[in-house]
DNA sequence: CGGATTTGACCGAA
DNA sequence: TTCGGTCAAATCCG
């Protein structure tokens, strides 16, 4: 733990000095009023630098109170808002209620965001362990992503209020800014028992449907550097494998990703076009995917996924700065209602299309 | 065939 | 009037 502290420390050193060299030349670009690709290209990486650099933050900030991290980084800004008291009605048929239904939000809302870092990750929102079902999509001005909108699959067979809308972040593709509001009050059974290690059966959906609620059941993903567990309040600690992340693609446009910084290898291997539905979303791109072992990568479902050769692992791990260096190796991470599930079955179909 | 997703339309808030 | 959130018909998918 003391290591991931330090490196920790030493990752946010990096970024941030990164992000001051970054805003140095764009300083400097802005004076010689070049390009503006160019610039646009450095804005972006100054975000996303600065995006890791706080999530960096938020995470130590919040030591404790920790997050499941599946293949991704995710930060957590708890906002404030006052309670929907309408919220049992919003969804009325009733037509002539429409007025209430159509209430702005004023449930408690919570945000986070959730970095990805494989190419798949682009295509599809990160999903938690609960059931959801989109019930929208929109283009947010201002935004170059459409905004999503999920609510629990048990909306309507157990009166769950819960619903989120996630929404890509514009800075940094790989990062998605989810808003939940509501409380899952859905019943799932199942969710702490060891599923079978083998990944080859994609059930996500089965999975997701049967999580409990996570305000009765938290959940600490461990990860060790070496794989991942998941603790439990019950039934403690047991080694956590995750089901390969399926998922529809949606391909993101090159030119999108290029001026998002995306590392080159991940340019080069990844977004041609032939997404891997089954590919993984490793904790993080540099610290932890290459230090499983090979029946570990399998067991993240990524084994015909990974690189295929050295010089492809090389390529990713050299990868410049930005898709993660985040270490987040042995921090700890727990679940609440709105986190995302080590299970982490990125099922939900296309995103943003 | 049932459940999930897509997407245009509708509606209220700002 | 614009924008964001939701509805619901059409469509997709297993």
């Amino acid at each position: 733990m003391e290591k991931a502290c330090n490196w920790e420390h030493q990752t946010l050193i990096n970024e941030l000095t990164q992000g001051r060299q970054l805003a140095i030349q764009l300083k400097n670009q802005l004076d010689k009023t070049k390009s503006p690709e160019s610039s646009e290209f450095l804005v972006g990486k100054l975000l996303s630098s600065y995006d890791k650099a706080l999530s960096h933050l938020n995470l130590s900030a919040s030591m404790g109170e920790t997050f499941p991290v599946i293949g991704m980084l995710e930060s957590r800004h708890f906002t404030a808002g006052s309670p929907r008291s309408e919220d049992s009605n919003r969804y009325s048929k009733d037509q002539s209620h429409r007025s209430v239904l159509k209430k702005r939000k004023i449930l408690p809302e919570r945000r986070k965001q959730v970095r990805v870092c494989s190419e798949t990750g682009l295509g599809c929102p990160p999903d938690d362990s609960y059931g959801w079902r989109k019930y929208g999509q929109k283009e947010i001005l201002g935004a170059k992503y459409p905004r999503a909108y999920y609510r629990c699959t048990h909306r309507h067979a157990q009166g769950c209020l819960a619903i989120k809308q996630v929404q890509r972040s514009d800075a940094d593709p790989f990062i998605f800014d989810i808003t939940c509001m509501g409380r899952h009050t859905c019943i799932h059974v199942s969710h702490l028992i060891p599923k079978p290690t083998s990944l080859e059966k994609e059930e996500p959906k089965q999975n997701k449907d049967h999580y409990p609620p996570q305000q009765e059941q938290e959940l600490q993903i461990q990860s060790s550097g070496i794989g991942l567990k998941v603790e439990t309040d019950d039934l403690g600690i047991r080694e956590e494998t995750f089901p390969s992340f399926s998922f529809p693609n949606t391909p993101v446009e090159p030119e999108k990703v290029k001026s998002h910084s995306v590392p080159e290898s991940m340019k080069e291997n990844n977004f041609k076009g032939s997404y891997s539905p089954s590919f993984v979303y490793p904790i993080t791109c540099e610290s932890n995917i290459f230090s499983l072992s090979p029946r570990q990568m399998n067991n993240f479902g990524m084994s015909h996924n990974m690189p295929s050769s050295e010089s492809d692992l090389a390529g990713i791990i050299s990868a410049p700065t930005s898709v993660t260096n985040s270490p987040i190796g042995d921090l700890d991470f727990s679940l609440d209602e709105v986190n995302i599930d080590p299970n982490f079955p990125f099922d939900i179909p296309e995103y943003f299309s």
